[in-house]
DNA sequence: ATGAAAGCGCTAACAA
DNA sequence: TTGTTAGCGCTTTCAT
């Protein structure tokens, strides 16, 4: 069994108070303090936080949920979460739930039991049910990447709207009309962002939005690649597409491997995430990037605010810049007229 | 405030053991029953598992280490393990420890105080240090990729020496002889076994490995780079080349590009992991796959039958196949003659 | 600066 | 089946 304070306590012959003290940097005399390190390291003490946690009502463990862990974009960003909180003694209690509503809302459950002292998570539900509960009950939550309408907490986002608009401006720039973008779901948060950049470009533009250059993908490997088909046999006069994450990139990027079609001669690409992906592409492939890191560091500075202020103040929202990364992959279209 | 089972005991007017007796599932008159759960409906109770941990000494959350959560062959085991663990009530404590050898060691520490009820560990250091303290403390450790010598332990592995002899064998049979390896650190276990694996399949062909065709990478993207254009500075006559992890694989696949070098006419490839990078190469790239997921499931299984187990069997070692998966990245080289 | 004692929310004997 | 009681390891008044 592992050692107490009490066994600390009669180690020395000081009382529980103490130790306590001295566990916790309070004022001990030095002959005391030298006395209580010795029995600490005679005895392989390790204070015992779960006792700690129940006593205080405070365990050090902070939530996070999102949709999956297998996903280079969010490994990132707890990569860096993790990494900060632990840097502040708070672990990570991870729940991924692998895009599933249900598996979300029973996350939140699965924490509460767990007393964490909050939560900080990417929504995969829009309803957001459990959350504004926590948040009533005094624990904080931070949300980051996406949005949820009727829970008010920290949010950390990024300005999909502006990178879509800029990504596809660029390809005005280069003479190209026909754009076509292979789009999220419609209601997952981020996707309608980066459609409404899209959008918003063309109209500036003076272009309208064609229904038949859009498809709707699902963020998946197989929606991109589905998207990309979908786009080419509608489109025989497209010359560039916008694909609007990591995983419909590389399935865009796979299925025009399939193709042969030439990239940027007989159409343009412009992708989004994994720059390193983006570099071993041939020829190497213009990008938009988020800052994963940053996200993840946002978020997790945000909680520990949070953790330590005394009176709740003002929710924040930070909003964070996306960055173009250029590649080979977009070529000039002067006439607008090339294509398949 | 939480609901306690003492507000529920006051609520029902029953006693204390009963309640908790109803929580764990025992047996409980059927009236009462119902007056428990009207009770634990209104108050909206839900058990405080901290507490609950710290009277059974078991707090049901199991400490994950690895070298990064950003990489994709550990994500996909920590998405699978982290399922598991978590359809059987347990959660998950992940400590990213940045392949850094001190920061391991931390993070055995920070689990320790913690009181998790197991460690599942994917390696970074040599040296298990503080892990054989765990095991005596009679908390299981299950060891996933990489073996420590010095800690007896349940450890799921994967055949690498097989993986890379087998690959090997595919360039030899398709005729070519000049074949370069970019490997990994010579201190990491499975870097050491897929050389072992090359080694020995140039031998069975009586083939003498030369020293020029092997660099040492360290399984990073920029070592994969490095790595490729010092091979082919060295061997202007080498035809093939194997890439032992993905990171790597991407590296040398963005210098080839980079480069110029045209796969596989003037150069075969064979890489690792990520298949779904491989479908994206042009050509496809043809690779060795692990069993991520099943690296996962089974390091999950064989830690919950642990926890269970009455007293200590027998430790396991499974050691799981890879895949070979065919692009075309790899072509015939009858004479041995061409290369760049 | 230190000690004594109460109690965080739960489980597990033991009695009834 | 149910209630009473002690105590898991710690922190935190309140005295001293």
């Amino acid at each position: 069994m592992a050692a107490t304070i009490k066994d600390i306590a009669k180690e020395t012959g000081l009382g529980l108070a103490t130790i306590s003290s001295y566990l916790n940097g309070g004022n001990v005399r030095e002959k005391n303090r030298i006395k209580i390190e010795e029995a600490i390291e005679k005895l392989d003490f390790e204070v015992n936080e779960v006792a700690r946690g129940l006593k205080t009502n405070r365990t050090k463990m902070i939530g996070i949920i999102l949709p999956e862990l297998n996903n280079i974009f969010f490994a990132e960003i707890i990569t860096e979460l993790e990494d900060v909180l632990r840097g502040q003694g708070y672990a990570a209690m991870i729940c991924d739930c692998r895009t599933d509503e249900k598996r979300e809302e029973e996350a939140i459950d699965f924490l509460k039991r767990r007393r964490v002292d909050g939560m900080i998570i990417i929504p995969t539900g829009k309803s957001g049910r459990g959350l504004q509960e926590v948040m009533d009950a005094g624990k904080p939550i931070v949300m980051i990447d996406r949005r949820i309408r009727n829970v008010r907490c920290d949010t950390v986002l990024v300005d999909n709207r502006g990178a879509a608009e800029d990504a596809i401006r660029r390809l005005l720039d280069r003479g190209h009309r026909k754009i076509g973008m292979i789009a999220g779901a419609e209601d997952v948060y981020t996707a309608e962002e980066r459609f409404q950049g899209y959008c918003r470009a063309l109209e500036a533009a003076g272009i309208p939005a064609e229904d038949s250059l859009i498809v709707r993908g699902d963020y998946t490997i197989r929606g991109g690649s589905r998207g990309i088909k979908e786009l080419a046999k509608r489109n025989p006069d497209m010359t560039a597409v916008f694909i609007s994450n990591y995983e419909m990139t590389l399935g865009a990027m796979i299925e025009l491997n399939e193709l042969g079609v030439r990239i940027p001669e007989e159409m343009s690409v412009i992708g989004f995430d994994n720059i390193e992906f983006a570099k071993a592409c041939i020829p190497r492939l213009s990008i938009v990037t988020q800052p994963t890191k940053e996200l993840g560091r946002r978020a997790a500075e945000l909680m520990l605010k949070r953790l330590e202020e005394k009176e709740r103040t003002e929710f924040e929202t930070v909003r964070l810049a996306t960055r173009f990364v250029e590649g080979r992959s977009v070529c000039c279209c002067p006439d607008g007229e090339r294509g398949l």
